[in-house]
DNA sequence: CACAATCGAGATCATCGCTCTCGCTTTGAG
DNA sequence: CTCAAAGCGAGAGCGATGATCTCGATTGTG
């Protein structure tokens, strides 16, 4: 059952099909990614590929799934390349390597982080890879110094927020200051919202390239968390 | 050529078409918007429809228009709630009142602030209304305070960014504050960001209400730009 | 070798956006 | 008032989509 011809042969075209698939998509978005143009392109009846791919939305999935990887991947990376107790540096890294995947990568991007596509629900194993990023972001977090957000104008978490926030600290490990975890949530939110603007045509004749207003955006999170090199 | 049976009818049809297609869009999402679908339920032929709009893009463009304007409207009446002194009060009513209005009307906010529809350019007809709400938000950032905005460790805006600022800067009418408009650009972004998260999934099994998080950020937002009552 | 599992092709179905033509009705100018 | 022009709706049709089913052919295994 090892190593049998049809194995590989079958391994060998879903790695084409998803090679295919793959430039479809960047090239042309996903609502224009069809089985039927890949299976012209590999020179099969359509029919064909439902002997690998019980459904379109199911080949959407593994793009969807290796789109965070391969995000989660750029970002690990960016932030491994800062030293050990850089942790500013290693923020803004991260930060800026999310912005400059999106940007090499609008539709892969706009797949996982834009409109969910229609009667399409993420199935479970898209979970896993769509933590790698937000895993950086929480490890840079837990350099943080509270003190900031800590002020007596601060405003606080109500209950409700709290609960929420406990719960998410202890899903992820732990030893996370809770308003730094808001905070982080926040920025979170700051920086995909940017990247969306931008690439979604939000900022259209105001920040056209958002690279500055991003580094802006980012400095600004970094300083008040007082994330400091060294 | 005045109130003639055919103006009247035309008008009629109009927006019978613009209600059916309004409640589809909302019921089913901007994806199964289809033009058969409509003419069915209106009981005509789907070629009969090509009449009066002359593609199913039109169709959306109008879509995108009335929802950037109902959204518009519905920000523009919450902050007008509060006092004219009341800034503060003001500007948390309307951050509030986006998130609400995304929130009950899911598809109408994917339409305008998902992913672009594929191949599809939005025209220069959407572009005013979709100016309605950020001008809600500049007219209060026009009584923030911009000291907390210039201390010694708050990070300037590059040259790059102090240009596209001030372009900004003049297109809105002037009299802002640089590092105000930065911010409040930033801000703009943590709203927007945080509504796609919670209504596009990312939140899911962690912010699933973003409420609390949401009204956490914008008093955030509220208390660093010194807003205040009166 | 024989049998079962796998595979690819072709036909088919329902859906979609869109175009074209044909005939009917309303309109407005002479 | 007439009558041509313009507006309108239906129907057929084109090219495309995702998906299913059946039918041979190929392959691997007992």
């Amino acid at each position: 059952m090892h190593g049998g011809v049809r194995e590989r042969a079958r391994a060998a075209l879903l790695a084409d099909v998803g090679r295919i698939a793959r430039r479809h998509l960047a090239e042309h978005g996903a609502a224009d990614l069809s089985v039927r143009a890949i299976s012209r392109e590999m020179g099969l009846a359509p029919s064909a590929l439902y002997r690998y791919y019980p459904s379109r939305d199911a080949l959407l999935t593994q793009l969807i799934i290796e789109a965070y990887d391969e995000l989660g991947e750029f970002v690990e990376h960016a932030a491994a390349a800062a030293g050990p107790e850089r942790h500013r540096e290693r923020f803004v890294a991260a930060a800026l390597a999310i912005r400059e995947w999106a940007v090499d990568h609008p539709h892969e991007y706009a797949l996982i982080y834009g409109s969910p596509v229609p009667g399409y629900a993420a199935p479970e194993d898209t979970i896993g890879p769509a933590t790698r990023v937000i895993g950086v972001l929480v490890d840079v977090m837990r350099h943080a110094d509270p003190s900031t957000l800590h002020g007596v104008d601060h405003p606080d978490l109500g209950p409700d927020l709290a609960e929420q926030v406990h719960h998410v600290i202890e899903l992820s490990g732990g030893d996370l200051d809770p308003h730094v975890l808001a905070y982080g949530a926040v920025q979170w939110a700051t920086l995909f919202g940017l990247v969306s603007f931008e690439l979604f045509g939000t900022f259209t004749s105001s920040f056209d390239d958002a690279g500055p207003l991003y580094r802006h955006a980012v400095e600004l999170a970094a300083t008040t968390l007082r994330l400091t090199d060294t």
